[in-house]
DNA sequence: CACATTTCAGAGGTACTGATATGT
DNA sequence: CACATATCAGTAACTCTGAAATGT
């Protein structure tokens, strides 16, 4: 059984989600916040279409994840006047405070992760990782 | 964003997760089902305690994959009569041959999740996760 | 009594499917 | 008309929690 990739990668994923999920909820925050918060961040305000493609989360789970923000007072959502169609989010102050609480957590759960590994290695597996992804990512174009 | 170790594992998962229930769902089968019937074949018999630790699998839900295996007639479940509390559970020889078959879909499904990499860094990707999980599966001793 | 085993009921985060109403 | 957007309802596989009844 621990021959078969497959199950290497799904197992370590979970314990590396279990962990991440732990600390993030000491911060009353799951996964898809951090990747929303990161994403308005580091990219700017999107219409929620946009966020979810940018962030790789499905529009149905995107309407929880962002009801949930709103509510925090960590995103907002104005209409926009070009296309009123569209909801375009950006993030708040608080939001870009807790995205920096986020952020520490998440970074420490990476050392606990990887300890086993020397910087080195965990380079070469975020490479290895990395290429993997992008077979579903860049689909041949 | 594709810095993070952690969300690299968990998506690299996600997709051979995709991948990996998609193949089995064919054979009307599920992760669960896998590991259970290897288990079963590889280390013989076993009561549904020990084969839930043997697998990482929650005895609650061996009781539901369990009973799915049983109504197909890949396992059988027998009371132990050295210990009335237990269950013990046999794979049988349709079992098997289920077996053999999901194992072959699993094998393909390696080939096209892993195809970006050679086969030396292949096995020291394998390497890589098998170290990660010790932390998790030998917890000091 | 403490302990192990089987069983059940429930929940939570991630991912996906399908349908609808609205606007371009 | 085709198309995109936002919304809502529901499903699925996996993991985990808690509690009950039974037997050692």
């Amino acid at each position: 059984m621990t021959r078969v990739p497959s199950w290497l990668l799904t197992q370590t994923a979970a314990h590396a989600h279990r962990l991440v999920t732990g600390r993030l909820a000491e911060l009353d925050a799951r996964g898809y916040h951090v990747r929303l918060l990161a994403s308005l961040d580091e990219h700017g305000p999107a219409s929620q279409a946009d966020l979810g493609r940018r962030c790789g989360i499905h529009l149905s789970d995107l309407l929880a994840a962002l009801n949930e923000l709103a509510g925090q007072g960590l995103i907002e959502r104005t209409p926009d006047p070009d296309d009123r169609r569209r909801n375009v989010v950006t993030i708040t102050a608080a939001g870009r405070r807790q995205l920096r609480r986020l952020e520490r957590q998440v970074a420490r759960v990476q050392d606990e992760l990887l300890a086993p590994l020397t910087p080195a290695e965990r380079e070469q597996l975020a490479d290895f990782l990395r290429r993997l992804l992008a077979q579903w990512t860049n689909p041949t174009e």
